[in-house]
DNA sequence: CGTGCTTTTGACCGGTCTCAACGCATGTGG
DNA sequence: CCACATGCGTTGAGACCGGTCAAAAGCACG
């Protein structure tokens, strides 16, 4: 049996990372491109679970691109309590704005143990100066993460604690999905009831008895760092749940066509 | 008095607008890129109050930076209720994803008269293919846009509505301020007791008791359009404002280097 | 001067928080 | 193998923030 070619080339033989994968739903990589992709991932490093990739107020390190494992992105108040604004799964970047920001205003922690490729920030100008189609491709990745937010912002603003519950188990779920890490409805989730709290604006009781009533009501099943989605559909009608905003899609028609006209 | 000739260039005679004003603090504009900016800013759209320049679930348009007056973003649920996401003001993007993706998933109105400059995909991917600089200025537009996000996000989640309102009354007036509308804590709000409500997760009702608690802790005065931060320093307290994530700054010193050392 | 949108106010209700306690697993050191 | 500490999940009681409903008052605009 023989290897195609083309794909020893694009991956050398190992599976393409969560990265490429997602690079890959957007467009696909010219040669060039691909070849200077995989240069990038060439670095990777792990961090331990509990440690702080960036830290709120910080001067910003490289950029980081997760590979395995959970992140999260969180900040601090005064009063003390804590707001997680996203998980970061892998494929996704530590913290995006390293690059045009000189401080960070949240901080990122690694929730389990972390695999992540570094790039740093010639490395990102390079990309602006010689490959502007992964540029739009960064920009991509950054809309995809607004949208996220402005999704959790919906949620926090006008769903009950109940659905804001439905609504994160499936988003956590199709993220995961898109990335490759398995599924058919069983989420893995290497986080605590509190992680869910401060990302839900709800208390960690609060949380539980919502947790528990979804369990009641033969929608989820609760395991040991894992839930069943048991009833998707279920979940989807009370959340409101609908997948659009993740847009796991290709870059626009009339975007690819106008770099088509410009050659 | 004599004319200082560059300045004539960069303006033609006229004050810059307020996207390129945004621009050049993030970074100096060189002549083929300022002249490349006056191009896109030729072209010119006037919008009456309440016209939807994008809306929720339709294909994108062609992308708009506000020149004056307000706009919003927002989404209206299946139960009816409806969240305002972000204000868009002069110097803002209307709806920035409309190029790397293909539907919109919320809605764009207009508030006031507004004016805007249109600019087409095509010429957003000649950004990205012949002014890589601008495409990253593009770049941090997008990330100060997720910034505020994640602020309002944490907002909702985990301050109170008393909180809530000063720190969006402290934001829109910073973000007035950066973009040259006036103030010394003067701050024009075209906008109802509603809007405020849909946008930080509350109903009008609260929001005007809110709004009347401030104006009994002499905080601020309320007229009709306009609201008078009376005393900033105790808004900022009680709210735990801090404007470091509005970013209203130049490119990193790392990666202006970067730039420099790539020639 | 109606008409319709905002703002304002009051009464009541309910979702979510806080505090507090207990159970349960896991790990650690003697 | 036991004693203990630690962290997380679970449960209950009471309090409070903010929602809902309703109605009136103010203000623009035709």
């Amino acid at each position: 049996m023989k290897t195609e070619m083309s794909t020893a080339l694009r991956t050398n033989g190992v599976p393409p990372s969560a990265f490429r994968r997602k690079l890959e739903i957007f467009m696909p990589l010219s040669p060039a491109e691909s070849e200077f992709v995989a240069a990038l991932e060439s670095i990777e490093l792990a961090f331990p679970p509990g440690t702080d990739i960036a830290r709120d107020g910080d001067a910003h390190g490289d950029v980081y691109v997760l590979k395995k494992g959970w992140a999260v992105r969180y900040k601090t108040l005064e009063n003390g309590s804590r707001m997680i604004v996203d998980f970061i799964l892998p494929g996704d970047f530590a913290s995006p704005a390293a690059t045009v920001f000189t401080t960070a205003d949240y901080s990122v922690t690694t929730i389990t143990q972390v695999s992540a490729i570094r790039l740093t920030v010639a490395q990102i100008v390079d990309i602006f100066n010689r490959f502007p189609k992964l540029a739009m491709a960064i920009g991509w990745f950054s809309a995809r993460e607004g949208a996220c937010l402005i999704e959790r912002l919906i949620s926090l603003g006008r769903r009950s604690a109940y659905q804001r519950l439905a609504h994160l188990l499936l988003e956590l779920w199709q993220r995961q999905e898109i990335v490759g890490s398995l599924s058919n409805g069983r989420l893995v989730l290497p986080i605590t009831q509190l992680h869910l709290a401060d990302s839900l604006g709800l208390s960690a009781v609060h949380v539980n008895r919502m947790l528990r009533r979804l369990r009641k009501d033969s929608l989820v099943q609760v395991r040991r760092g894992e839930v069943v989605l048991a009833d998707i559909e279920g979940l989807k009608k009370i959340a409101g749940f609908d997948d659009a905003y993740l847009h796991f899609e290709g870059m626009p028609k009339r975007t690819a066509m106008a770099y088509a006209a410009a050659g």
